[in-house]
DNA sequence: TCAATAATATGACATATGTCCTTTTACATG
DNA sequence: CATGTAAAAGGACATATGTCATATTATTGA
């Protein structure tokens, strides 16, 4: 996580994403804008909430682990998101981990000086409620779905949303062991294995080591209904 | 629903629940208060929100019905509880349905008249924020335990909620019939049966038509984990 | 380069849960 | 009371998914 000394470049994110009316004048100098690089970790499970983030740019991934030591993934958060909302007016632990898939850049604002200035701030308040009644929305909608559709709508959901038009290939970003690839989608690796397998057997993917290379989108987009891990 | 035209009572109740600080004082004297009888319904799947409730005594139980027919539970409200919030501030059409199980009491808003009073009124903004981030973290967590365990964990979860110590049996409010039961647990009724015999069999519980008998609390209480219904 | 280790692949089998169909039981209504 | 309908009970079987053991392949450090 690297400062960027930049306050033209903070002025353009803040204006980009409309944030400029969300946060009391006298909070924005405060605001430190930072860039992150592929892997790496903002926050950490358990952890207490010291700073909120604003992703402005970039893809960040939502996961956290389970006491016997397998992952969960939650999802991904791209271009926007806030980080820390939850924990910001209740005290709780972290219980998400927050990585970079690829270099973003996002706002870190002091937790307890958010607070200070804002506590007084309406256009803040009705910002934040809004923003957590969307995820909690999502959320909900997703959790249904998720325990809804087999592990085959998952993994197709999952490789949509991973997948990279540009060179027509998935690739595993940092997670690159399907073991792990299994517990983000909370099956077993025996289980992801064989379903990858029947994907391979009926033509809509290639399969070679780590890569997959989608061959049938439109199958997938079908069998993935509207289940989404962005 | 049966309006209350008691405004003693109705102060009481927000002093009960230390809601008088939430509100702008000029909120209070449109409040109504209403009662609920036990089957009656506040809320139904598609509707816009036009009121806000407050639950101040009895319980609620959240539900939603899938295209199918089938009916998934969220879960229940008991003594006290917000219906409405999600959908303040976001125009979400509800997605649950809600419905009184036992007597109940409930504060009504208007909600415009709540939006109106309220957009610039901080303490009621953050105990908002406060209830949702709350709702939000209970109901990941819930979410999670649902996906992981076997309906065993989630029958003798709900039994144990249901259950009413008086007359050491539970009796199947309103939903009565077992495929309402196995619909409100998320499974098929052939499952529900087996599980249920399988209790019998295992000396937990007894059970003579719709009447179940909780025999060992404990071991259910075991099973159920941290899962709740309440 | 080669052995040691980690990751992948696969077979065999167990369990949770679903669907479909048939029989039995309970209950309401003429 | 008789009888028809709805609910409950149960049999048979299918499918999704898990566990465990083992073989095969890839990776990596000495």
């Amino acid at each position: 996580m690297k400062t960027i000394h930049d306050s033209k470049q903070l002025q353009y994110w803040l204006q980009y994403h409309q944030l400029n009316q969300i946060f009391p004048p006298d909070q924005i100098p405060k605001m430190r804008l930072v860039s992150m690089a592929a892997g790496e970790q903002v926050y950490q499970t358990g952890e207490a909430l010291q700073k909120v983030h604003i992703l402005v740019k970039g893809k960040l991934k939502i996961f956290f682990l389970q006491e016997n030591g397998s992952i969960y993934l939650i999802g991904f958060n791209k271009d926007f998101a806030i980080l820390g909302d939850l924990e910001l007016f209740e005290d709780y632990p972290l219980h998400n981990e927050v990585a970079a898939m690829e270099p973003s850049i996002l706002i870190e604002i002091d937790k307890d000086e958010l607070l200070r200035t804002c506590w007084d701030y309406p256009p803040f308040l009705r910002f934040l409620i809004k923003h957590v009644s969307r995820k909690f929305h999502s959320s909900s909608v997703k959790a249904n779905a998720l325990s809804l559709y087999p592990l085959e709508s998952r993994l197709a959901a999952y490789l949509l949303t991973v997948y990279t038009d540009e060179n027509q290939s998935v690739s595993f970003v940092k997670t690159n062991r399907y073991t792990d690839l299994a517990n983000l989608l909370g099956c077993s690796y025996r289980h992801l294995h064989r379903t990858l397998q029947d994907f391979v057997a009926k033509g809509w993917i290639e399969k070679s080591g780590r890569q997959i290379r989608i061959l049938d989108p439109e199958v997938l987009q079908e069998l993935a209904k509207d289940i989404s891990y962005i």
